[in-house]
DNA sequence: ATATAAATTTAGATTAATCTAAAAATTTAT
DNA sequence: ATAAATTTTTAGATTAATCTAAATTTATAT
């Protein structure tokens, strides 16, 4: 039996949707509907409408049929530590057990539902308090703020802009793979050389090279214009 | 969906059966009756009957009512697995987070079950590749051997014996905080001063000091003797 | 404004793991 | 060797999380 924050018990089944609903609902501010939280957790709307009347009534979410929820602030903090622990677990991975961007998030998955405060502050201090995962997502404080960067998709930049690659809307495996091949990683140097009105492909230079991305590539990478 | 060394799906639950038959049968080579598992598991007899059905169907473990049941080659493997990466863990809590040998136990037990081959083997090599836990125990090897080595019960060490502590048998947070305050650890070299008949206590000498010690104690750590 | 489409909820079942109470098998003690 | 005690199993219920199919509500389009 595994008591959270407040006290109260908390399966791992609750704290992955109030997890789900805290990133679909931008970091709990606006309303998940009953579909996209299915659709996140690849199940059906009539399970998620039982969980969310459930997760209502421990006090975790605000909820009028028909209208989605939105987390209280009990909830928010619940998946701020969730959220927390799976990007530190993550720094960990790729920092201290070789292993690459492109394979730590099933891993993570399980590790952000250990509980042990001790633990995952002395994670932390191990790892030196970082402040980003590795695919640039800001990590939450104790606390469960997050301090949230300027930054915009590449897709936006202008013609001879240049900018500072610090993170990646997707996350999958195939788009980090592409990233390596090309030698796109986080802090990469990115000048944007040309812009392709028929495509919306663009022409970058990264370091010496140069290539030509497409539009869902521009519209993945986030960049610190500079 | 998780599954295991032999592709088949294995719960947590499941794991956790396993593990303690494993530990009950001694390391699975004897049969462990319904009462103990459920005592080990904190369940009832007949919970415990229901389980060893289903292990028995998915082949983990030989069963035939009222005989117990002992583990199968795959039930071995599954279970050392499991110790294995318990035990590692527990190195990585003390010797990378500064646990103390009396905290890690419980967060150990939810680690075990994260499901990544690379995951432990890159910690077992962060590690160094320790061979016993912070307790003494000792860890199996990737295909599930344990080297044992030759100890025994500082109860059974005559007067003037000497030898060294490489082990704890009872690993309660109560017992290691007394050996914590007596400056007792696994190194610690120890001679039999004296034993009484009477209560079968005994004097002991480790490095300058000398205390008196309870057959309970004596009965609890292990020595390789020399 | 009303019909149609889409989203959400309800009703009723299913599965894994558990429980209590009763029945059956095994072990122990005289 | 048989009665008593202990252990184990069976039978029937319960809970959490899920599902399908049907009903209901809300949104959209003409």
């Amino acid at each position: 039996m595994w008591f959270n924050y407040f006290g109260a018990m908390i399966t791992l089944t609750e704290e992955n949707y109030i997890k789900a609903i805290y990133q679909l609902g931008k970091y709990g501010t606006v309303n998940a509907s009953t579909n996209s939280i299915a659709d996140a957790l690849e199940t059906k709307a009539s399970s998620v409408t039982d969980m969310i009347k459930k997760l209502a009534d421990k006090g975790y979410v605000n909820y009028k049929p028909y209208q989605g929820v939105k987390l209280t602030q009990k909830g928010k903090k619940i998946a701020a530590d969730v959220v927390r622990k799976h990007r530190l677990w993550e720094v960990f991975l790729v920092e201290k057990l070789n292993f690459s961007w492109d394979e730590v998030h099933d891993i993570a998955e399980q590790l952000e539902h250990i509980k042990s405060e001790k633990l995952i502050n002395e994670l932390d201090k191990l790892l030196d308090y970082p402040t980003h995962d590795p695919h640039g997502d800001p990590i939450p404080d104790k606390s469960g703020d997050i301090k949230k960067t300027d930054k915009t998709l590449l897709f936006n930049l202008d013609e001879n802009a240049k900018g500072i690659c610090v993170g990646v809307k997707d996350t999958s495996s195939a788009f980090l793979k592409y990233l390596d091949k090309y030698n796109i990683a986080l802090g990469s140097k990115i000048t944007v050389l040309s812009k392709e009105a028929f495509d919306d492909s663009m022409v970058i230079q990264i370091g010496e090279t140069t290539i030509n991305i497409s539009q869902v590539v521009a519209n993945n990478l986030f960049i610190k214009e500079q």
